[in-house]
DNA sequence: TTGTACGCGTTATCAA
DNA sequence: TTGATAACGCGTACAA
């Protein structure tokens, strides 16, 4: 059971370790006959290539990094999970990383985590896919990276993204049906593009309905629920209160019907409130929260196969936009209801 | 800014390339004077060992692996999070394996991954800690491992652990304390051992307080959201209504919460509701889990730290457990309490 | 279609 | 305390 080499496969299936690594990388050259019995061998030796190995050789590691700085653990885990499905379809390995409040640092470790593991690409997601320091300090290694979500930096490498602003037009609209005309917005965090999107979204969406967007009560929050908290506070203590808040993430709604809860204010029969993502959270809390499905699982797995596809330097397209959907759950309805 | 090797190095600091091996690990045989004139030329040249150079010369990859098969994305988050932060420490790398319902191909893929990236060691969570096969493949790999959380099965290798029968003590003796004599219990997915312990710290606190444990309704759960919801809608469905309901984790509690809003049953005037684990979602949840805080994330850290231990052949306790406390927040309260 | 010789960047062995 | 040289397991160039 001990680990074989490629030398050991060359010599049990009489061949050289030359044709062996033909086998091993689908090289077309090599008799049917030949690759048959090296492929016998392999399977019966339990053979492995190093991988270590092959890439000090070859010019690939088949690793690749996904990049993230990201408290959220549901975005996260589905990031992640998307990632992790299209490396197992294609042999890659993925080296998860981290960059958490690090602040200045952050470009040196990523730069030193590229040199030292000669990782072959890296998926970028938000907010570090706007970050034009990393994506400068990337270029400068040659190195292919894809990112999600990133802002309007216009770069080459490619994007995947969805339609943040006409999900928000969407969902505003759908409140504005509903018959709300006076409604809270919850802002999400400064630093990610997608924000100033959803709220752009927003305000186009009253303006073609009609409604001045200005006069609209606008809190900023962190995309935190303790931020949704505080916005959601401030929002239900105007004198003339809100029917519906629209928070730019799910987290900043549980935040907003937390606070309704508090002060008795019942939803969706007093207050109307929707979020943004369709994290698990959203429909965990009570009421179930009506959200925008954001699919990060696959714009993650669709950012991962375009990596693959500019490691092997096939064309890619430059930007890619994964379908949204408005989920209607039981968190609003039209605003003070009958009963 | 390209690359650089041990051999640019070398020329640039007028030594030998083992010379500056040597001082790259720490090696005591070289003079201060040389050790110093080397640093200079590494931080001056930027210098960045290669991983697979390194791994294919000597015995050690410098890479661990993070083995989980877990639903949760705030769990996974948590763990990840440790593990990740004992490795920024300490130059390590990490790989995340998640093993999704895959079934027969797990210990193959686990043992394929071992031998292709030459792994130094492993972290093993729950359920994946329970594995008497997982563990015997690694063991027939001469691999060092540290598992969070398994069964009570032997095995040399450190285990890192809290007391979930003596958590789950306390947090039925809090309830009883409050006044609670009939507490619908929800068990945790069959295949945690966790979930076995915590049922038994359940009956055993009964039992001290004189309680029948068998006139207690249980119901069995498999740690979701979804299963509390049914958990829940059985136990509350019953004629003589439990007024306080244990879930043995914070997704199914959210779930029985969900089932009582759903019912009209005010919480936690008529109904108290408690979890385990504390994660995010239990703040996040109106009202307020109370609930056991597992400290998955210095868990996870812990062992990773002791993984490194085992690694240099250091010695290292065999059992290490980790405190835990009952977070008391708004959800339990005394039975139909005044008002 | 197949094989030989060399190099990838580092650690290990042994000698100086 | 230091250095020359041989591994490590594989891919590449070139030859057969």
């Amino acid at each position: 059971m001990a680990r074989c080499t490629i030398t050991d496969v060359a010599a049990a299936s009489g061949v050289s370790i030359k044709t062996v690594s033909r086998v091993l990388n689908d090289e077309p050259s090599v008799r049917p006959e030949t690759r048959r019995r090296v492929r016998e061998a392999m399977t019966a030796m339990n053979y492995q290539p190093s991988l270590p190995a092959r890439s000090l050789a070859g010019r690939r590691s088949s690793l690749i990094a996904l990049l993230f700085e990201n408290p959220s653990a549901n975005y996260v885990f589905a990031v992640q999970s998307g990632a992790m499905a299209k490396c197992r379809e294609t042999q890659l390995r993925l080296l998860v990383q981290p960059l958490n409040d690090l602040g200045e640092p952050l470009i040196e470790e990523v730069l030193a985590m590229v040199d030292q593991t000669h990782i072959d690409g890296v998926v970028i997601t938000p907010p570090l896919s706007a970050n034009a320091e990393l994506i400068a300090a990337l270029d400068s290694r040659g190195l292919p990276f894809v990112r999600i979500a990133p802002d309007g930096t216009s770069h080459s490498s490619p994007i995947v993204e969805m339609d943040d602003e006409a999900a928000a037009h969407e969902m505003t609209s759908y409140l504005l049906a509903l018959g709300h005309r006076r409604i809270g917005f919850i802002k999400g965090h400064p630093g990610h593009h997608s924000s100033k999107l959803r709220l752009e979204g927003f305000q186009a969406a009253l303006a073609s309905w009609g409604v001045d967007p200005a006069e609209q009560p606008v809190e900023q929050g962190y995309n935190s629920f303790e931020s949704g908290l505080t916005a959601a506070r401030r929002l239900l203590a105007c004198t003339q209160r809100p029917t519906a808040i629209f928070a730019s993430n799910d987290d900043m709604a549980a935040g907003a019907i937390f606070v309704a809860h508090e002060f008795g204010i019942r939803v969706p029969d007093e207050l109307s409130v929707s979020g943004f993502d369709d994290t698990q959270l959203a429909s965990t809390i009570y009421p179930p929260l009506t959200t925008v499905h954001q699919p990060s699982y696959t714009m993650s797995y669709t950012a991962t196969g375009l990596l693959i596809d500019l490691i092997k330097r096939n064309a890619v397209p430059a930007s890619t936009q994964l379908a949204h959907n408005l989920v209607k759950r039981a968190s609003t309805a039209p605003p003070r209801r009958a009963n």
